[in-house]
DNA sequence: TCGCCATGACTACAGGTGTAATCACAAGAG
DNA sequence: CTCTTGTGATTACACCTGTAGTCATGGCGA
């Protein structure tokens, strides 16, 4: 169940964007924010107007990534899908792509670039061996 | 140099997309090459035409990605932008979008929702030795 | 009651992307 | 010398994306 099943990001198959994706990472933060809310959070940062971040947020209904409960005259959006799921999702997605569905090639290749720190690489040897364990 | 740095990929900031990603692949496995060759290798697995292909190479030209040599009445394509770099750059974008640029955090999730297999996980191992000496 | 405002729905539109057909043209076949 | 054929250039076109304006409408303040 690797580089096969495609259509397993919990929602329907249909991608998200990276200006969707905003707007989703604003839903996981805090569920259940009118499209005004999450406008305060995102729209000062990448410089967007409210009617954008609605055109988003309907966009993200329709592809079934986000819900729309009716709250009075407006609604009250929430992520559909986890953002586990979206992010191993995305990592996988470059894992195949560029690294042949070798989880270990992309590590190795951010070791090799220096893209690790020391920090980095002291973290990763502690997570092992708590996987070992 | 970590998060900010755009245009660093060597050639000009122009992204590479999926499908020119795709015929990047097959210069990087072999450069100069006629667009003929490039499809030989791209068309069947993906469904394209020989016409597809040479819209491609024209695009990675432009872009700065890859280079013609005129070599009688065609061309020979070559990647212009080293193959690490371009992967690099992408793997960046992700653990940036997606992991707030740690790449520990990437490593992490991915032994979290088990895409590293016990193999991966002793390579890793091996590889963390590796750079500590 | 009456008009204003917030709000979602619908519409817009330029630029990117995937995919390809068509055109012009030069080299080689006959 | 002419016809075919391989080749890049040009053009096409639908769909996706980013970004936003307009419209209709219902609730709320005056």
């Amino acid at each position: 169940m690797t580089t096969s099943d495609e259509a397993s990001q919990t929602g329907p198959g249909e991608r998200i964007t990276e200006a969707e994706h905003a707007v989703m990472e604003v839903l996981w933060d805090r569920p259940r924010q009118t499209a005004a809310e999450v406008c305060e959070d995102v729209c000062a940062t990448r410089g967007w107007s409210l009617a954008t971040v609605k055109t988003l947020l309907s966009r993200l209904v329709q592809k079934g990534a986000a819900a729309a409960e009716p709250d009075g005259r407006r609604f009250l959006y929430s992520p559909l899908i986890a953002r586990e799921d979206y992010v191993g999702g995305e990592s996988r997605r470059l894992v195949d792509r560029l690294f042949g569905g070798s989880a270990a090639s992309l590590v190795a290749h951010l070791a090799e670039t220096e893209a690790l720190t020391a920090d980095d690489l002291a973290e990763i040897e502690a997570l092992l061996k708590e996987l070992k364990s």
